[in-house]
DNA sequence: GTTTTATCGATAATCCCATATCGTTAAAAA
DNA sequence: TTTTTAACGATATGGGATTATCGATAAAAC
């Protein structure tokens, strides 16, 4: 159970474990075996018994993991158990999308708001969230202490966009945007590159495929 | 320029260069060397040499690489040239919003309907795009040939929509549910991780940040 | 109580990707 | 024409992640 200092890899597969733990059926005995999991997800049962470690070593020869206490163990890791606020640039369909998602709630995300510099687009959304004019982001950001912003414009305004939320105290940024953004020392980007994944898929294809 | 073969990680890349050249002002030197590349993408240049080596041999000494044909290399090697059909299952926002993102026509990707068993979802986007009841759903395919699928149902139904796409052609799959679905052997997925990336990102935050 | 067995954790080996180094080339300068 | 130089391509090195192996342990069976 060390924090910090696991990788990329296995960090992005523990939401896959617990994802995978709570669809369980309620009539499942209380402990499963890494063999199990890793039957069921596509991966080497030592990769599962490696990543589970970093997050909660309970397991027990013979027995495997409690299911319960790895769920908690996996939520609490994850940060799900207290909600984080955010805020989207960006109003567009994808903006509004996200800003509407209520699943964000689940993995300890909250956001409040959005921002767009189209005053047409102010309002609330069904779901009962503010669409600012973009003037309004500084007050809002400092007024509620936001930390991470989320970039859903276009990718020509990505970087001003980025500019602002750094200049506004934002050290986490979730970019849909597909361009690179320049930050100082200290600000983490996720970049979410859809026409990556699009390009893995494609050139993975049997063979070209043309309709 | 070696076909398949590819790393996945320089995959993922490709599309970042093409979009990075692209955007390049119309009156920049119609030559860009791989210092320039790295510095704008924040890449090692080594990686971007290798990298574009895979899909266009053509770096010339002293001058670096043609933009001009490096973009016609990267459009056609991630086969933007020509379309290739899909469909989504689920017509939820998710479902919606993918199937009125006009941005996938530039990746050659073409969706051409989306399907649900929910018969009130029935009709037309305001993009014209159709929304069908899932039991259309092997009549378009056939029809069309569909090869490639979406999936933006709930968890819980992913598996039952990857499995109606597998007994209908489909080879590639794109799952934005968050489990992980069986397929054959032949058939790709490729998995979209919303949680995941979050999960990165929180993971990275200099220290948790509670609201 | 002893043996067997299922399962975990730790260490070791392999593999893949990123980075560094070095030689090569072709344009520009002298 | 020769030299210089900016940039590429190829080979070598290093690090991180996955996979394999082995020993340890606790429950179950005898």
């Amino acid at each position: 159970m060390q924090d910090q200092n696991i990788s990329s890899p296995t960090l992005r597969r523990l939401p896959t474990y617990l994802n995978y733990l709570k669809s369980l059926p309620k009539d499942h005995p209380e402990n499963i075996s890494s063999a199990v999991i890793a039957s069921a997800l596509g991966l080497g049962e030592v990769q599962v018994r490696k990543d589970l470690a970093c997050v909660c070593n309970k397991g027990k020869p013979k027995i495997g993991y409690i299911i319960k206490d790895l769920i908690n163990c996996l939520e609490e890791f994850l940060g799900y158990n207290s909600t984080t606020n955010a805020v989207i640039v960006g109003a567009g369909k994808l903006g509004k999308a996200l800003l509407d998602y209520v699943g964000f709630e689940n993995y300890g995300l909250n956001i409040v708001a959005a921002f767009d510099k189209n005053p047409a687009l102010q309002g609330k959304t069904e779901t009962g969230k503010n669409i600012y004019i973009l003037d309004k982001f500084e007050e809002v950001c400092k007024r509620l202490n936001i930390k991470i912003g989320i970039i859903t414009v276009p990718a020509e305004n990505a970087q001003e966009a980025c500019d602002l939320m750094v200049k506004n105290g934002i050290v986490a940024i979730w970019n849909f945007a597909p361009v690179h953004l320049k930050v100082p020392d200290g600000v983490i980007i996720q970049h979410e590159n859809i026409a990556a994944s699009l390009a893995l898929l494609s050139k993975r294809l049997p063979e070209r495929i043309n309709a």
